[in-house]
RNA sequence: GCCGAUGUAGCUCAGUUGGCCAGAGCAGCUGAUUUGUAAUCAGCUGGUCGGGGGUUCGAAUCCCUCCAUCGGCUCCA
C-alpha cells in the first residue's frame, strides 16, 4: 500500500499502481470526471498513471493553467490524428498548446489553406466521439529512432536526436502515435467543441533558414457553450480593434503614398494625443525633468559611437547623402545618443545630478514589413521618453519615483490589472553583458527592491535583461482580458561609457553617471492603440476629443444651442454644436456611435428656461440641469479623474 | 524579409462557369420636411474594379509582376 496526500492535508491509503484517476474516482465521481492532469510529487502527469509510491497528489481542472494545457495539448493530437487521415504522406513538426489553444506545424504533400479547415474540423469531432484514449509508452532512444525514421518524419527524427536515451516517450490515440512528453488527458472524448482558427506560415523550429512549415491553429472546449463564450470574446475584440475604431473615430490613418507604417493623425487624433502628452509632461515638470527637444536626423558618427549604427544599420532606413562626400546622416532611430549629447554640453557637478532629461521625441525603424501592424507597430513613432542621468547612491530613489509616474498613469487611465517583469542578467552567462558586476547586482537590487517597495506584482525573469542593463517592463489587461506590454524603464552602463559622461563628485573625481531609459506610455501611437482596445473607443472624460455636443431640436434652436456651447467653453468644457437638419432620434443616434461622452438637448422647454436636457452615453436621459449646473457637473468629473488618482 | 489569404465608390460589401454602358446600403450634394431621446423622404454626384504587363473578339473575373492590407513566422535599440 502507498500513502497519498492531498492539499487538504489528509491522507489516504491505496494499491500500488492506482491510476490517478482512480484515487480521484474514490474522492467523489465529481472530481475524476473533472480533473484533467494531476499533479505528483510535484510533476505533472496524466490521469491514467498510475502512483508507484508515497506522494502527495493534486488534480488539475480546467480553470488550472495545466488542465488547460493538457486539454489543449490532447486537442493538437486529435489534430494531427485528422489530418494524418486526410491527408497521406503528412509529416508533423511540433504541435503544443499556447496560451489560447493549439497548433500543429505540419509539412503537408498539398497546401492546406483555410478553407479546409471545416473538413479536418469535422474529422476532429468524428475521431473525438470514438473517446481514444491516450496511450503512453516508454521508448529507447533507438526505438524511437527507428520507428520515424521507417516513416519518414525527419522532423520528429530530428527531435529525437536531440532527446536524452531514457526520457523518451511515445503517446497514442487512435492510429496516430507522437512523440511527447505528455501530460494529456484520459481520452478525446472530453474534447466537446473544436474550432481551428486559422493556418500560417512557420519556420521549423523558428530559423528563417529552415523550411516553412504550415501551422494549423486552433481551439477546443470540455463544452459547446464555453465555445460560443470564446467567439463571442473574439467577436468583442473584433470590435474593438484600434485599426478599426480609429478609422471610425477619424484619430488616423495611413496612405500608400506616404508609405508603409507611417502614421497620419488626423484632427481628432492628433487632439488625444496632444491632451495625452501635456498629461505627462505636467506629471514630469512635477517631478523635476526638463524638457529638451533635439533634432530628427544626426551624423552617423553619433550611432557609431553609441554603437547602434553596428548593431541596427543594416535594418535601418538607410543613411542620408549630402553634398559633402562621406558625410552621412541617420533617421534619428532612439533619442538617448542626442540626450547623451546634452549631458555633454556642459560639465556637471554630483549636486546637479539627477539630470532628468525628457523629449516625446520622433524615431524611424524600418520594421520589417510583414511585422507593421496598425499602430502597435509602425516605422515612425513618437516615445514619451526621458534619460535620466543619476549617480549610484540615487538610484533606487529615481527608479521608484518612475514607477510612481507609472503607476499614477495607471489608475487615471483605468488600467486596473497589470504585472511587472525585472529582466535580469543570466546568471551563468555573466560575460555577454557590459558593466562591472558590482554595478549590475547594485542595479539589479534596486529594480527589486523598488518593484517590492511599490507594491508592484512581479515577475522576475533571469537573462532578459539587455545587454547594457537590466529593466522593469510593465504589461497590462485590458478591458476584455488580453495582455499588453505598455511602460518600460531600463538601466544602462553602456552609453554613459561610450559617451564618456563624467560628473564631479565630492571628492573631486570623475565619475561616471548611470543612465535611466524610461517610457511610461511606450510610444503614443501604441498606447493610443491599447488605450483604444482597453476602452472600446469610450475615453475618459478628461482626455476624449469632443466632451458633449448639444443637439438642437430643430433649427429654430440652433442660435440657443450655440450660446450653450459658447458658454460651455469658457468653462473649458469641449462642446459642438450638431445642427444638422435632422431629427433628434438620428443626432443621437449618429454622435452616441461617435461615443460622444455627453448629449445636450436643447427644444422650446430648454432655450426659454435656459436649462439642458442631459443624456449620458450609454445610459440615456438623465434629466434637466440649468448650463451653469452642467458645466460645474463636468468640471467636478474631470477633476476627479485627474485628481483622485494622484 | 518568409508562408498563406485579400484588394471593387470616402466607408461596409454584392458582382454566378470571362460577355450588353460595374451594383447596393451608408456617407456627400440638392430639395422637401422643422422634428422631443439610437436611422424622415425624394433626387443627384461619385469607381481606369490596388498599379503595370500579358492571354482573349472580349477581363473586375484567367496568367505574370509590383504595391498595399490581413493572419502567422522571424525580428523588436
Amino acid at each position: 500500500m502507498i500513502k497519498v496526500t492531498f492539499p487538504d492535508g489528509s491522507v489516504r491509503e491505496y494499491a500500488k499502481g492506482t491510476t490517478a484517476f482512480q484515487v480521484a474516482e474514490s474522492i467523489s465521481p465529481r472530481l475524476a470526471a473533472d480533473s484533467l492532469a494531476a499533479e505528483v510529487n510535484g510533476a505533472t502527469v496524466d490521469m491514467m498513471r498510475p502512483v508507484n509510491e508515497d506522494c502527495t497528489i493534486k488534480f488539475f481542472k480546467w480553470d488550472d493553467a495545466e488542465g488547460k494545457h493538457a486539454f489543449w495539448h490532447t486537442s493538437s493530437h486529435l489534430l494531427a490524428e485528422a489530418l494524418e487521415a486526410l491527408y497521406p504522406g503528412i509529416k508533423f513538426g511540433i504541435g503544443p498548446a499556447i496560451e489560447n489553444g493549439f497548433y500543429y506545424d505540419v509539412d503537408s504533400p498539398v497546401a492546406i489553406t483555410e478553407a479546409d479547415l471545416a473538413v479536418i474540423e469535422q474529422k476532429m469531432v468524428e475521431l473525438s466521439r470514438n473517446k481514444e484514449a491516450l496511450v503512453r509508452t516508454e521508448v529507447s532512444k533507438a526505438d524511437a529512432l527507428k520507428t520515424f525514421t521507417e516513416k519518414g518524419d525527419q522532423y520528429k527524427v530530428e527531435l529525437i536526436t536531440d532527446l536524452e536515451d531514457g526520457t523518451i516517450s511515445f503517446y497514442t490515440n487512435g492510429s496516430f502515435t507522437d512523440l511527447c512528453r505528455g501530460p494529456h488527458i484520459p481520452n478525446t472524448g472530453y474534447i466537446k467543441a473544436i474550432k481551428l482558427t486559422s493556418v500560417a506560415g512557420a519556420y521549423w523550429r523558428g530559423n528563417e533558414k529552415n523550411k516553412m512549415l504550415t501551422r494549423i491553429y486552433g481551439v477546443s472546449f470540455p463544452k459547446k457553450s464555453m465555445l460560443d463564450e470564446h467567439l463571442a470574446l473574439l467577436e468583442e475584440a473584433k470590435k474593438r480593434d484600434h485599426r478599426k475604431l480609429g478609422k471610425e473615430l477619424e484619430l488616423f490613418t495611413f496612405s500608400q503614398r506616404v508609405g508603409q507604417g507611417l502614421p497620419l493623425w488626423l484632427p481628432k487624433g492628433a487632439d488625444l494625443r496632444d491632451r495625452l502628452e501635456r498629461f505627462l509632461r505636467q506629471i514630469q515638470k512635477e517631478g523635476g525633468y526638463q524638457q529638451v527637444i533635439t533634432p530628427h536626423i544626426g551624423n552617423i558618427e553619433l550611432y557609431k559611437t553609441s554603437g547602434h549604427f553596428a548593431k541596427y544599420g543594416k535594418d535601418s532606413f538607410q543613411p542620408i547623402n549630402t553634398p559633402i562626400e562621406g558625410e552621412q546622416y541617420l533617421l534619428k532611430p532612439m533619442n538617448c545618443p542626442h540626450h547623451c549629447e546634452i549631458y555633454r554640453s556642459k560639465p556637471r557637478s554630483y549636486k546637479d545630478l539627477p539630470v532628468r532629461l525628457a523629449e516625446f521625441g520622433t524615431v524611424y525603424r524600418y520594421e520589417q514589413s510583414g511585422e507593421l501592424h496598425g499602430l502597435t507597430r509602425v516605422r515612425s513613432f513618437t516615445q514619451d521618453d526621458a534619460h535620466l542621468f543619476v549617480r549610484p547612491d540615487q538610484l533606487l530613489e529615481e527608479f521608484e519615483k518612475v514607477i510612481d509616474i507609472v503607476l499614477y498613469i495607471f489608475r487615471t487611465l483605468k488600467f486596473d490589472r497589470f504585472t511587472a517583469q525585472v529582466s535580469l542578467r543570466d546568471p551563468n552567462n555573466t560575460e555577454k553583458y557590459i558593466g562591472s558586476d558590482e554595478n549590475w547586482e547594485k542595479a539589479e537590487s534596486a529594480i527589486i527592491e523598488a518593484a517590492k517597495n511599490k507594491g508592484l506584482n512581479t515577475i522576475v525573469e533571469y537573462g532578459e535583461a539587455a545587454f547594457y542593463g537590466p529593466k522593469l517592463d510593465f504589461m497590462v489587461k485590458d478591458a476584455i482580458g488580453r495582455s499588453w506590454q505598455l511602460g518600460t524603464i531600463q538601466v544602462d552602463y553602456n552609453l554613459p561609457e561610450r559617451f564618456d559622461l563624467t560628473y564631479k563628485g565630492s571628492d573631486d573625481k570623475l565619475h561616471r553617471p548611470i543612465m535611466i531609459h524610461r517610457a511610461p506610455f511606450g510610444s503614443m501611437e501604441r498606447f493610443v492603440a491599447v488605450l483604444l482596445e482597453h476602452t472600446g473607443g469610450k475615453f475618459p472624460l478628461w482626455l476624449t476629443p469632443d466632451q458633449v455636443v448639444v443637439l438642437p431640436i430643430s433649427e429654430k434652436y440652433n442660435d440657443y444651442a450655440e450660446e450653450v456651447a459658447r458658454e460651455l467653453g469658457l468653462k473649458d468644457v469641449r462642446t459642438q454644436v450638431d445642427d444638422r437638419n435632422e431629427k433628434i432620434g438620428r443626432k443621437i443616434r449618429d454622435n452616441e456611435l461617435k461615443r460622444i461622452p455627453y448629449l445636450l438637448i436643447v427644444g422650446e422647454k430648454e432655450a426659454a428656461e435656459r436649462k439642458v436636457s442631459v443624456r449620458a452615453q450609454g445610459e440615456g436621459d438623465k434629466g434637466q440641469m440649468t448650463i451653469d449646473e452642467f458645466a460645474a457637473f463636468m468640471q467636478d468629473l474631470v477633476a476627479k479623474e485627474i485628481e483622485a488618482n494622484k
